[in-house]
Parts: C-alpha cells; sequence; structure tokens
DNA sequence: TAGCAGCTTATTGTATACAAATACCATTCG
DNA sequence: CGAATGGTATTTGTATACAATAAGCTGCTA
C-alpha cells in the first residue's frame, strides 16, 4: 500500500506491540495522525488494517480502542492456531519442495546454533522460528489459509508468549521441528499434522505455565 | 458503520453477487461512486472491507478487481470450512443453551416444512439453513472463529453452490441437521464435529458434480 | 517492424474542510 | 437525591481538491 498509509499502520502497530498503546486504551484519529505525521486519511487506512487483524475493536458509536485480549481469547486463539497449523503442515507434507525442505533445514540449524551457544540467542531463534513457519505456510500453498493464521498469530498476546521458552523448551521446540521435517520426507501429511498440533499446544502450555506462575507471585506479594 | 460506506458496501456486494461485475473485471472508485451516489470515501473503505472479505483483489499497484475463484480456491474454502464448522459443532456441544437448542428445532422444522410443501420453497429453505449454522456458530462463542468462518462461507461461489441441491439432497441435509441437534443434547462434541464435517463435505461434492455435469455439458457441446 | 523514450491520460493516495453523530456535563424537574 | 433533558465539546464520516503514481499511447530510432 501507499507510503503514508504503510508508514501510519507500521507505526500504530508498533506502539501497540511495545505497549507504548495500552489493550483497552481508546485511540483517536486525530492524535494518531499527529504522531504519524500524516493526516487523518491514511490513518484510518491503517486502522481499518488493524481491525481486521484485531490489534484494534470499534465499540458500536465507531470508537477505537486497543484489543484487550482475556484468557479465553488466547486459549481460543491457540487452538484455532494449533488447528490451522497442522492443516498446514498436512498440505505442506502433499506439496513441500526440494528447496523448501533445504531453507526448513537450514533454519533449523540456525535455531539449533541460536540455543546451544553459551549465550542463547532468543531473538535469532524467534526469528528463525518464525520463518520455519513461514516455509511450511508457503508450502501449503493455500492463501486463505495464510491470511487465517496471520490473524491468530501476529497477536500482540501471542507474541509475547514465545519469550516465555526456557533452555528445556527451546531445545523441545528444534527437535519437533526436525521431527516434521522427517515428516515431510516421508511425504506423511497425518504425522506431520500430528506433530505439529503437539508443537503448538505445547507452546500454548508454556505460556499457561508462566502466566499462572506469575499469578501465584502475585498472590504471594499480597500475602507478605 | 456509516450510512454512506454501508450504502457502497451493500450496492457492490450485491453486484458483485449479481453478476453484475464479472470475475477478474478491473473496478474503479470513481465509477462506483458514481453508481452508489457517494464520493469516493466511503466507497475505498467498502473496498478496504470487500477486499478483506476476498470480494475484491488488488494488484501490485493498487487497482481493484472482482476476485475470481479457480476450482481450486473452491476445494480449499470447502475443505477449511469444514474444519471450521467441525470445530464450532465441537465447542457449541459444551457451550449450547436451552434457548439457542429450541431455536436450532424450530429451523430445522421449517426446513422440514420448506422441503415437503407441494412446492418446495428453495429460498425458505436457504434461509433456515443460514440460520441454522448461525446459531451453531452463535453457541460456540468465539468472535475469532465467527471472523474465519465468514470469510470462506460469504464467498460468491460458494453462495451460489447451495443452489445445486436437488430434493434428495435437500432431505438428506435435514436429517443432518437432525442428528447434530441429538449429538447437542448428548452434549457429544466428537459426535457433533463428525456430523458436521459429513455435512459441509457433501455439500462440497454436490457442487462438484454439479460443476462437473456441467463440464461434461459444455464438452458434449463442443463435440456436436 | 520491434522496442524504447517521453508525453498524456487514467487511477489511486493524501490533505483539508465541513457535516453528522455521539459522548459528556451541567442543569432542572420530579 | 436520582433521573431526564438539553446544550456543548469531541470524535468520526463524507465530500472535494489536489498530488503522486502507474498505465497507455505516440512517434522515433535502429
Amino acid at each position: 500500500m501507499s507510503r503514508a498509509s504503510d508508514r501510519a499502520y507500521d507505526h500504530i502497530r508498533n506502539m501497540i506491540l511495545s505497549g507504548e498503546l495500552s489493550p483497552g486504551e481508546q485511540i483517536r484519529e486525530e492524535a494518531l495522525a499527529e504522531l504519524c505525521g500524516v493526516s487523518r486519511t491514511p490513518v484510518r487506512d491503517a486502522l481499518r488494517r488493524l481491525e481486521a487483524e484485531l490489534f484494534i475493536r470499534r465499540n458500536e458509536s465507531q470508537r477505537s480502542f486497543v484489543a484487550d485480549w482475556s484468557l479465553d481469547d488466547l486459549e481460543e486463539a491457540f487452538q484455532l492456531r494449533a488447528m490451522l497449523e497442522a492443516y498446514a503442515a498436512r498440505r505442506a507434507a502433499k506439496r513441500i519442495s526440494w528447496d523448501q525442505l533445504a531453507r526448513l533445514r537450514s533454519h533449523n540449524d540456525a535455531i539449533h546454533h541460536a540455543i546451544t551457544a553459551p549465550t542463547p540467542d532468543i531473538p535469532k531463534f524467534l526469528d528463525h522460528n518464525r520463518q520455519f513457519h513461514a516455509i511450511v505456510l508457503e508450502a501449503a500453498g493455500s492463501g486463505r489459509l495464510a491470511g487465517m493464521l496471520a490473524q491468530v498469530i501476529e497477536q500482540p498476546v501471542v507474541l509475547r508468549t514465545a519469550k516465555q521458552y526456557d533452555m528445556e523448551n527451546l531445545k523441545r521446540s528444534h527437535h519437533e521441528h526436525d521431527e516434521l521435517l522427517i515428516a515431510f520426507d516421508n511425504r506423511d501429511g497425518e504425522w506431520a499434522a500430528a506433530v505439529m498440533t503437539g508443537h503448538i499446544r505445547r507452546a500454548f502450555h508454556v505460556y499457561a505455565a508462566a502466566h499462572s506462575g506469575d499469578a501465584d507471585i502475585r498472590r504471594t506479594d499480597e500475602a507478605a
């Protein structure tokens, strides 16, 4: 899309992801226009896009708010994601090219290096992990599916969860990718789907455990 | 949303569904603005929405075209729809209220009357069928899921397929709804999901059969 | 005649002014 | 004191003019 409306989109999206705009906070077109250095017109464009991607919700009288996600919303997103990514893996197993397989291997190797380094490089892990899943989606060859997955993956809350991984889970993640590659090698869609389902569901429970830990700490603080 | 942009949205959507705008045809904002009797601003809003709903696609230089759907696209849409509606049915089985169950029964009774009348009332069937599925979705209680399903159901091609049903399939459809109700009565999510999967997949094959018939006719015509 | 340069036209993108709708607040009435 | 009512401020919606960009054409050149 065009320059100004792209800038507005990126700017607002980053403000949401960074927490500069808080969940539930009302946002006004004119204020955003000033922050982005453009007029309201491209801001409105950007807001429409962000609304479609569920970063923003609008109330009955068209006022915009930063979306806030409940725990139920989060579990729902993970369930949908598990289902959709499993479906993607099933399709990918039948369609993946040699080149795509090689790229998957390359990214998973990079993940291995990132997490076995003396100081684990989490941003590098996240980046290669993202690209790994993007290639599976590319191999699935369904634009509609890709669009739907974007909706459940690119959510603020889901994005933040990746940082909850500890070393044990980073290794497990790498291993699951490896198993997925073997399933792909054997063109076994059901196996690939099963591996992917477990992969995503474990990610959810990692987050859920981390979150309940937070709750415990909070309760402890209150008790102290 | 607002009056003018709603009018533009409905108008353009209807033009696409009615075939007044042909698949693949380029559409220009100004021309649509005149047709809808509004300025380009609300038309642009409407186009953004229709693009998100895959009624319209845009090329690399932002020109808009009426989306055209290949057979592969259609099968892909049906597969996704089957998966998502099965998921909706599974969730609904655990959450559905007595009131919602009663409404489902009522709509399925209306379907029964529509198809057993001396002259089957297909529009009535389609309307109650739509409401039946809407209630299942409502019972599933997932806004995100609802949004995704809208994307794969409200497509021009998919909408037209419903009219391919013959009497035999209308009766089967009614019977499957009935079975779904029993699964709901028993709060059996897996059963509900299985029934719904079959329900949607049969819809696809009804369409596919009708379409291959068309192809045969076309080939016969060419041969003649 | 194929292909390219530059101009012309068509189309979309952006800014701005104004209109419409909604929320907010104060005031009044029961 | 609470609820309803009205007016004012705030926010979004729409129209329009203009800017930027892409497409298409014309005529030139090899």
